[in-house]
DNA sequence: ACACCTCGTGAGGGGATCGTCAGGGATCGG
DNA sequence: CCGATCCCTGACGATCCCCTCACGAGGTGT
């Protein structure tokens, strides 16, 4: 079954997709602001986004950010807009796809087919190696040498960023915005906390980090 | 060089196409009919096609089904017609993506740059080399002989100033106000210091800099 | 030859950053 | 109502980094 993340703030065009998705055999979960989206795509990551840009709390380019640093998920943006540079910069933060509204709901079905067979097409290695560890991203699972480890939600999502930037740094300015979202830039300590629930379950001595490794003032790499 | 196969019957279009993608460092290659299209994608294949549907000889979901037999390059279909079918029959024969004309030039090229982006042909990794050392701005990671060195956060935002310059005197007050920003224009100790550092960490003999030079009285030059 | 300036090198103190532990509040399920 | 789990906050040594100071080397003009 294929979920889709349908998020909008206008009841009416929600409804709307929600019974057309679901009368095509998706799967539907929907959210209506851009907190509630991200929520909602951490605890369970959808297959594809439907996004309105015009939403009450977050500006659409930051949820769009928030997705794109931990999952490759398509995204489709809706917008009420017809301005050029509104289209430019959603798709320059991520999207994969525009479409402005009013729109054709046949059209946007196409739309939406287009971007899952290319999504299926491209087989992206969602197994990570590293030690005895093995991350699979597309599962949410992950094993040291067979075992499965349990992660909560804030442990994964970090794991994540990281292992989807193998041997880049990442700032904790970078971190905290895409595991946390806008407002947390400056909860440091929690970073650090995380930081090390992650080196505890999965490093093979925690005190001495060789996968997860700090850059003192800069950030965090992850090295396999 | 990223290479674009344009497909259009139209003089006026295939040149205000070739010349805005070139400018933007585009391979560009051009067809004028559906067979030409599918000659010139055999025996030079692209990296990207844009398709008009309005094609004097074959009909444009026979040109999307010829390519796709055989590659899974992404397309975009330009087309005339606003009728949602016509968007919806390309879209299921194949396409990624259906605009519209008349169309925004900056829209398209957001809307290529998304499907290059997904197709995964899109790494611009910045890379620097002198010598045995390899500079990797993109990651924020320095390597000797294929090892990792450890700079630290004043270390590197010196190299990366440098290493943005190379070939060119940057005076001490320039690297200064760049580094350690406004206030330590005056700190020549410091830089003094830190270029000694980078020179002791990345130079064959940190003695005789050879990449990183002194010009007395003036600055210094970083050449690779 | 001498004074003067600029640059390179070394050592050490002050301060910022990091890892770790303990504890309280919120949520969920039984 | 209670226990379990998870998230966040605060405090504490330990570590690492940045800056200052002092001294010697090399070049330049008088």
């Amino acid at each position: 079954m294929i979920r889709v993340l349908v998020v909008d703030d206008e009841p009416r065009i929600l409804r709307a997709l929600r019974i057309n998705l679901a009368a095509r055999g998706y799967d539907v979960i929907t959210a209506s602001d851009g907190a509630g989206a991200l929520r909602a795509a951490a605890e369970d990551p959808p297959d594809l986004v439907v996004l309105d840009l015009g939403l009450p709390d977050i500006d659409g380019a930051e949820v769009i950010a928030g997705l794109r640093g931990w999952t490759s998920v398509p995204i489709l943006v809706l917008s009420g807009r017809t301005d050029s540079t509104d289209k430019v910069d959603a798709l320059d933060a991520g999207a994969d796809d525009y479409v402005t509204k009013p729109f054709g709901m046949d059209e946007l079905l196409a739309r939406l087919r287009a971007m899952l067979r290319r999504a299926g097409s491209v087989d992206d290695e969602p197994l990570i190696a590293f030690g005895d560890v093995v991350v699979d991203l597309a599962a949410t699972r992950v094993t040291v040498r067979g075992e499965e480890i349990r992660l909560t939600p804030t442990e994964w999502h970090l794991l994540a960023v990281l292992a989807r930037n193998p041997g880049k740094l990442m700032s904790q300015r970078q971190l905290l915005l895409e595991v946390w979202g806008p407002g947390y830039e400056t909860a440091q300590g929690n970073l650090r906390l995380y930081m090390a629930q992650l080196r505890s379950k999965l490093e093979p001595d925690p005190s001495r980090p060789a996968y997860f490794r700090t850059e003192p003032g800069m950030g965090y790499r992850f090295d396999p």
